[in-house]
RNA sequence: CGAGGUGUAGCGCAGUUUGGUAGCGCGCUUCGUUCGGGACGAAGAAGUCGCAGGUUCGAAUCCUGUCACCUCGACCA
C-alpha cells in the first residue's frame, strides 16, 4: 500500500500546482513526449487517437455544412506573405524561414506556414471568376509553425495540428452568416463531444487576429478560472480579396471582390479537455472522444471462466462501443489505476462472484461510483451510462464557469477580484483600447476575453475610465 | 526576450559543498507464487554523469564556454 499511495503521489495535485498537474497528467497518461527539437512534442498513440477522434466529429460537421477539404503547400514564398500588412506585421515575429534548398542559397527565402490565409487567396485568385464559383468552402487539416518563446504541450507548441477553414463569398452578408455559422459549429462540437460549456462572442479590436475585420471567439474556462481561446472564427471582408487581386463577375456583369472567412481550432483542444475535466488521478475524458470507452478487466482471471466470459462480454460489446480487453498479467489493481490516469469513462470489472450472479461491475470514471448491474442488456446500461456521464461533465464544467464568473460596477471592485479569484469577471467597458491596455498592467494580465452576444447592463460606465459604457465585456487570464 | 531552475540507467532521483573511477526506487528480462484498488520472492540486464574545452597523477564533482528542457513574466491559437 506504501507503493501504492507513491504511485498516485507521482501527479502533482491540481490544487497545489496546477500547471505542474497538468505536465504531469500529459506524461503521465502517455499524451506526448517532448522532442529533442525546440517546443516540438512528439504525439504518442493515446494522445493522436483522441485527436483522430476529435478530427473525425468535427470534419463531419464541416461536410455537413457544405465544406470539403484540400491541401496547400507548406512553404510561404516571403512576397506573398506580404500582400496584406497587418497580416505580415501580425506574424513575421513568430515565422520560422526556408533559405536553404539541399546547398543552394533560395532567391527567395519561405516562410514555414503559420496560417494559410495567404495561400488560399493566391489559390482563389485563379480560380474565382464568375458569381458562379461562390462560395468557396475550403477546409485544411495540417500543421502550422509558429517559432513561440514559451511552449507547453498542446496549449503551444512550435509545431502544432489544426483545422483551418478559408471560404470566400458573393456578399458581404453571406460570409458573416459562415462566420457565425462556423462559430456556432465549434460551439456545439465543444458542448456536445468535448462536455465543455464556453463564453462565446467578439474580440476587441486589439484582440482580433491579424488582417481580419472581426474575430469571434470561443473560451472555455479552466478548472483554475483561467481562460484558453479554444477556436475562432473570422471575417475578412474583401481586405484581402483586394490585396490578392480576387475578383469575378458579378450577376450586374461587373467586378466585385468577394468576401472572405476563416476559422481554426487546433490540438490545444486537448489541452483544454485536460484542464477542463481531469483531476488528481489522472485524466478524464468525455465518452464521446475517448480513445477507449470501456476497458474490461478481468479479476482473478486464473480462475476458470474469468477469461472466458470477458473474452464473450468483449466480443458482444464491441462493435457498439470503443472496448479494450485487458487480460495482461498485471493485477488488477494495477489496471485500475492505469486506466484511470488514462480517464478511461467506464471501467467493467467481471469476476467470479460476478459470473456466479450474471452481473458485472461498473465504475464511473468521473465519479468514481461503482454500479452493480445485471449482464442482460448490458450494451443498454452501458450506452445510458456514457450518455449521463457526458452530460455530468457537461454540467460539473458548467458549474465551474459559473462560480468562477464575477461581476464588477467599480474599478476598485475589478482590481479586487482580478487579484483574489480567479475567473472571468464581466465588467463594461467604453470600447477604448487604452481601457484594455491600463488594465493588463494594473492586474497583470487580466484581458478582454470576447464581448458575448448576450450581453448585460451592468452599469452606465467603464468599469476603467468611467466614460459613457459600449459594451459588457468578459475579462480573464488566459493561456 | 527578461527572471529563476534542471540536465547522472527507460522514468524519478541521491552523489557535486570537501575531486579518488557511480548508487537508490520504479520500470525491464527469466522462473515461481499471486489476483475484487497500483502483489511477493529469487536471479539478471542496463549509465561515454547534456556537450566541448581546461585545471589535476586523477573530474559526475573545480573552471570556462555551449546546448537543451522546465517554471514564471512579455508575445501569441
Amino acid at each position: 500500500m506504501a507503493d501504492n499511495k507513491k504511485m498516485v503521489e507521482a501527479i502533482t495535485s491540481r490544487d497545489v500546482d496546477f500547471a505542474q498537474w497538468y505536465t504531469d497528467i500529459v506524461k503521465k497518461a502517455e499524451l506526448v513526449d517532448y522532442s529533442n527539437v525546440k517546443g516540438c512534442m512528439v504525439i504518442r498513440p493515446y494522445g493522436y487517437a483522441i485527436w483522430e477522434n476529435m478530427q473525425a466529429d468535427m470534419d463531419r460537421r464541416f461536410k455537413e455544412t457544405g465544406h470539403e477539404n484540400v491541401y496547400m503547400p507548406m512553404f510561404i514564398p516571403e512576397s506573398l506573405l506580404q500582400k496584406e500588412k497587418d497580416h505580415v506585421e501580425g506574424f513575421a515575429p513568430e515565422c520560422a524561414w526556408v533559405t536553404v534548398g539541399g546547398s543552394e542559397k533560395l532567391a527567395e527565402r519561405l516562410c514555414v506556414r503559420p496560417t494559410s490565409e495567404t495561400l488560399f487567396c493566391e489559390h482563389y485568385s485563379h480560380i474565382i471568376n464568375t458569381y458562379r464559383d461562390l462560395p468557396k468552402l475550403y477546409n485544411q487539416w495540417c500543421s502550422v509553425v509558429r517559432w513561440e518563446k514559451t511552449t507547453r504541450p498542446f496549449l503551444r507548441t512550435s509545431e502544432f495540428l489544426w483545422q483551418e477553414g478559408h471560404t470566400m463569398h458573393e456578399t458581404a452578408e453571406e460570409a458573416m452568416e459562415e462566420t457565425l455559422k462556423m462559430l456556432k459549429v465549434y460551439t456545439d462540437f465543444y458542448k456536445e463531444t468535448l462536455a465543455i460549456p464556453a463564453v462565446v462572442g467578439k474580440k476587441t479590436e486589439k484582440e482580433k487576429f491579424a488582417g481580419a475585420e472581426i474575430t469571434y471567439t470561443i473560451e472555455p474556462m479552466m478548472h483554475n478560472g483561467v481562460a484558453l481561446q479554444g477556436g475562432t472564427s473570422h471575417y475578412f471582408g474583401d481586405g484581402f480579396s483586394k490585396n490578392f487581386d480576387i475578383t469575378f463577375t458579378g450577376r450586374d456583369n461587373k467586378l466585385h471582390y468577394p468576401h472572405q472567412t476563416s476559422w481554426g481550432t487546433s490540438t490545444r483542444m486537448i489541452g483544454a479537455l485536460i484542464m477542463v475535466h481531469s483531476d488528481d488521478d489522472g485524466l478524464v475524458l468525455p465518452p464521446k472522444i475517448a480513445p477507449i470507452q470501456v476497458v474490461i478487466v478481468p479479476v482473478a482471471s486464473h480462475k476458470e471462466g474469468v477469461l472466458e466470459k470477458a473474452g464473450e462480454l468483449y466480443n458482444e460489446l464491441k462493435d457498439k462501443f470503443r472496448v479494450k480487453l485487458d487480460d495482461s498479467d498485471q493485477s488488477p489493481g494495477w489496471k485500475f489505476a492505469q486506466y484511470e490516469m488514462k480517464g478511461v469513462p467506464l471501467r467493467l470489472e467481471i469476476g467470479p462472484k460476478d459470473i456466479e450472479k450474471n452481473q458485472c461491475v461498473l465504475v464511473r470514471r468521473d465519479t468514481r461510483e461503482k454500479l452493480f448491474v445485471s449482464l442482460d442488456n448490458l450494451d443498454q446500461t452501458i450506452e445510458k451510462l456514457l450518455v449521463e456521464i457526458h452530460d455530468d461533465m457537461y454540467n460539473r464544467a458548467l458549474k465551474n464557469t459559473e462560480e468562477k464568473t464575477h461581476t464588477a460596477t467599480t474599478y476598485d471592485e475589478f482590481l479586487d477580484i482580478a487579484k483574489n479569484k480567479p475567473g472571468f469577471i464581466k465588467a463594461m467597458w467604453c470600447g477604448d483600447t487604452e481601457c484594455e491596455n491600463k488594465i493588463k498592467e494594473d492586474t497583470v494580465g487580466v484581458k478582454s476575453r470576447c464581448i458575448p452576444f448576450e450581453e448585460e447592463h451592468l452599469s452606465d460606465t467603464c468599469v476603467c475610465c468611467g466614460k459613457k459604457a459600449k459594451h459588457m465585456v468578459y475579462w480573464g487570464k488566459q493561456y
